[in-house]
RNA sequence: GGCGCGUUGGAGAAACGGUUAACUCACAUGCCUUUCACGCAUGCAUUCACGGGUUCGAAUCCCGUACGCGUCACCA
């Protein structure tokens, strides 16, 4: 069998939306799955929209995303060069070629021309372009006399043109409602749709993977290649991926892009494995993939032909699942530069930050920070909080215990080791005959001046040091005296 | 408007004619626990856009209707 060959070919924008990284993937996916290869070309010839630093966005992103490429305009390969905009002298031959094949014509008419011939052929009727049927010698006549010119497709002696997407199945459409398409434009460049035919053709792509949008004007590549006498590829049109039921997401709608959702703290491999489910679902349970998993049992057949909805519910949660997951020490490393900005005091930032790892979705400082802030400085807190139903503690019974661990604590000489804080705290409620809940809820108030915190009082306790503890637990005594008095 | 495609719970989504419509997110409750989070357990569509038909039997096949999206450029 013939090796796979995908191609991403994405317009340098200086963004990658979601939308176009999922069909990266999804290409990578198949070439990958069969051991084949995939390539990475760039169409810039939109000079318009040309943005400086653009192309590394593309190859930043698709490198942090793993998705490498095993021929690109940065690395090479025998099918160079990947850059549209370096190919352009080749289409026009292409096109001339086509038109002795019988597959294309010059088309003379200008647009007014046009407008007039579609009004003529309404609404919904294809138009019949009269320079078709000019002669050989008519042709060359106004060539000669400059007259500027396009080159058009030709589509006769068709009915019914038919093929077979991998995703959607069997398409049909009738001849008829094909338009003959602009293939050579009179500036001399040629059309996109022109462009992506002879560049995956001559790049040799198997499988060309698109979005559901190109269903429809596909048969009018077929009829190219048809003319041409190649091969046609294979083609897999995806479905779109949605923001709500009727809008696609977009950087008009104002919708998250690759680097937005980083910004926002999600992690490359939990976005990859989240798209991944976009669209396609595996055949089991298994939600959560590496790269090599998602390799190893990607499927064309289990793409879904309906729309996606992109859930950012979901893939927050899956982010949550990574960070849960991840190494303490690279964790530690990656939040470092945010809790550093949150905590100033020289506490252990390590163990800071590792109350938070199971407790954040997202790699962002507004996630920490309301978890830790209370290392920095005492809040300056409710005493009603000192109230819990659950734990029977009340303002008034709080002090006693308060009191009571100040002195224990006091007498702890060795405050390194947590577990010593632990096994002190802990002989309290023995002692004073009461739940655990009674000593350690008044405590873990007054050393964090929080309702909820992560980690408990003893945690807390042990990374404020025995001086701040002790301050903080004094403050809760003097307070709460003075509230009740 | 023509043509193409889609429509399963609040969201993703499985099921490819055969008993109670998987699984995940979200939500709710309970357990665990010094709070929160984690973890664990339980609950959450008598129903698959709607209407017909085929069949012993349909979310699954056929026809129609509605709604949504896409496409009909010398844009990519």
């Amino acid at each position: 069998m013939k090796k796979i060959r995908t191609r991403f070919a994405p317009s340098p924008t200086g963004y990658m939306h979601i939308g176009n990284l999922r069909t990266a993937l999804f290409e990578y996916l198949i070439a990958k799955h069969e051991d084949g290869d995939f390539l990475l070309r760039i169409e810039d010839t939109d000079q318009g929209r040309k943005v400086d630093g653009a192309v590394d966005v593309i190859y930043d992103t698709m490198k942090t995303c793993k998705l490498f490429w095993d021929e690109g305009p940065d690395i090479g390969g025998d099918f160079g060069p990947y850059v549209q905009s370096e190919r352009l002298g080749m289409y026009k031959g292409y096109a001339e070629k086509l038109i002795e094949l019988g597959g294309a014509h010059h088309c003379f008419c200008t647009e007014c021309e046009l407008e007039a011939l579609r009004k003529e052929a309404g609404d919904s009727f294809k138009f019949v372009d009269p320079c078709r049927n000019l002669t050989k010698e008519q042709v060359q006549e106004k060539l000669d006399a400059g007259v500027p010119y396009v080159i058009r497709q030709t589509i006769e002696n068709v009915e019914m043109t038919s093929y077979y997407d991998e995703v959607y199945g069997q398409i049909d459409v009738d001849a008829k409602d094909l338009e003959e398409q602009v293939l050579i434009k009179s500036d001399g460049f040629p059309t996109y749709n022109f462009a992506n035919i002879i560049d995956d053709h001559t790049m040799n792509i198997t499988h060309v993977v698109r979005g559901n949008e190109y269903l429809s004007s596909t048969p009018k590549y077929n009829l190219v290649y048809d003319s041409y006498g190649w091969d046609r590829p294979t083609y897999v049109h995806v479905p779109p991926v949605m923001k709500d039921e009727q809008h696609k997401l977009s950087k008009r709608n104002g919708d998250a892009s690759f680097q937005d959702l980083v910004a926002k703290g999600y992690l490359p491999e939990a976005i990859i494995n989240y798209i991944a489910l976009l669209g396609w679902s595996p055949e089991t349970d298994q939600e959560i993939y590496t790269m090599e998993e998602l390799i190893k049992v990607f499927n064309v057949k289990r793409i879904s032909k309906s729309p996606a909805i992109f859930d950012i519910e979901k893939l927050t949660w899956m982010n949550g699942e990574y960070i849960k997951a991840m190494d303490p020490e690279v964790f530690f490393e990656m939040v470092k530069p945010i809790v550093e900005e949150i905590v100033t005091k020289p506490y252990d930032l390590k163990e800071i930050a590792s109350l938070t790892q199971s407790r954040i979705k997202r790699i962002a400082k507004e996630e920490i920070e309301p978890l830790i802030d209370f290392f920095e400085s005492l809040p300056d807190y409710d005493l009603e909080m000192y109230k819990h139903k659950k734990m029977k503690t009340t303002m008034e019974n709080s002090i006693e215990p308060l009191k009571e661990a100040y002195k224990a604590l006091e007498a702890l000489e060795n405050w390194e080791d947590a577990q010593a804080i632990q096994d002190t705290l802990m002989e309290l409620p023995a002692k004073l005959e009461v739940k655990n809940g009674r000593i350690l809820w008044p405590v873990r108030t007054a050393v964090s001046g929080k309702q909820f915190t992560p980690g408990g009082a003893m945690e807390i306790a042990h990374i404020l040091g025995k001086e701040e503890t002790l301050r903080r637990i004094q403050v809760g005594i003097e307070r709460l005296e003075a509230g009740l008095a």
